[in-house]
DNA sequence: CGCAGAGTTGATTATACTCAAATCCAGTGG
DNA sequence: CCACTGGATTTGAGTATAATCAACTCTGCG
């Protein structure tokens, strides 16, 4: 609610180039949202703030290096987590005219910034960041509305799986990574405490599906298939 | 995921649906969505599906008039209803090729459905769908992350305060309304049981924040600040 | 009427939260 | 090299919120 009544009255963030199909169908009308390579790479110490809800969106980021993550506040203090941004990813898009969450690195990262501008103009200078930009935007959504599954209606054991199988996905090439954030941020991404979520990988533990180590930031997938079975 | 309709329920509110949050931004000669009904309306019976989740997405639509709900399931049941969509405000746009959740209708509902196209041709060829388009899907992405917040976050009352006033803002000039849908699509929508959706709002009741009626489809909001507040 | 679907209410339980303490670990400095 | 420190994590005990199971009421409709 907090936010809709943020910007309910004032100004409706004018066009926002989003193409409703593929990359080669692009938006339109005046300043938009996207991009161009401002490229000076920045180096973020861990907790160091990218940018904060309600900042005007003048730029979006692509990670080097590192993990970043973009959340909303509650007045008092509750946090949500909606995504953690890994190397490659790009995070701080917007359709509107400011940013609706704060960002800021997880750990040590490294990230490089583009000023917005209008989709088309990215597009045509470069292309390939132009898909990126594309199909980060479409990931980006099909991501919120996953989550919003799991968030309303996944048990916590369902939760830490998921979220589980999709680190694995993203980080590693095997079955072993290891987890760039804390319990805290795993918690709040999840909707869950910190106690849930240790109880929970330590029942994984115990029951053979993970196996944890290194002050529990590294994580073996054991037993996948159990895993995805809890996935629901 | 659908712009927020200022207008009371049932009528057609051509463009001062999609102009209610930002009219200065959003240039719109008078009703050229009906001008251009680039579909046919359709009439959906109660609970009578629109598309399904995986279905290719050929189609975006426009709520003429009643209710239509999108959600996603879990293999099993489990449903969560991401967004209801009023008069006025469009649903089904994927950036991808396919509909990522399924759609029905809530009530007896009357829609529009317009070919998806390119958006720089449609922007060309209707301007102003062209922004209730845009506006729509930035809305869409901006309610998806605040409706995250709401069920990572939030007890079961802020979550009902929320609602409520949300619904009312949508579809009601005064304090005054009806809930379109029943509670198991609330609780659906909310993370929530039926049975605690209706705890809640029976409490709301008794502590006179609201008044329910009618099989307790109407409500009336007495005391919005108060809601407010629990809103969190 | 009487039926069926929707909604409410009650009793009980379970899941996840809270509060609290113990343990682990990386980094620091003696 | 190792004890010390503080943050992170785990573990434990008790609790609360919301879920579950179940009965009951209301409403609209044939």
């Amino acid at each position: 609610m907090q936010a809709y009544t943020a910007i309910s009255g004032s100004r409706l963030p004018t066009a926002a180039a989003i193409a409703m199909k593929g990359a080669a169908a692009m938006p339109h009308r005046s300043d938009a949202m996207t991009a161009k390579p401002v490229g000076v790479a920045r180096v973020l110490g861990k907790g160091e703030e990218v940018f904060a809800e309600g900042d005007a969106a003048e730029f979006f980021y692509k990670v080097v290096s590192g993990t970043v993550r973009t959340y909303k506040l509650l007045n008092d203090g509750r946090r949500q987590i909606d995504a953690f941004h890994l190397a490659g990813d790009i995070f701080g898009l917007e359709t509107g005219e400011e940013h609706r969450f704060s960002a800021d690195a997880v750990d040590a990262a490294k990230i490089v910034a583009f000023r917005r501008r209008r989709f088309e103009t990215l597009a045509h200078d470069d292309p390939e960041l132009g898909d990126q930009v594309m199909s980060s935007m479409m990931r980006s959504l099909e991501r919120a509305h996953d989550h919003m599954m799991l968030l309303g209606r996944k048990t916590a054991q369902e939760k830490v799986a998921s979220f589980l199988l999709d680190m694995s996905r993203r980080v590693s090439k095997g079955d072993r990574f290891d987890l760039p954030m804390q319990r805290t941020d795993i918690a709040d991404h999840l909707g869950l405490t910190i106690e849930t979520v240790s109880r929970t990988l330590t029942q994984f533990a115990r029951e053979g599906l993970i196996k944890l180590a290194a002050a529990s930031r590294s994580v073996v997938l054991c037993d996948k298939d159990a895993l995805r079975r809890l996935n629901a």
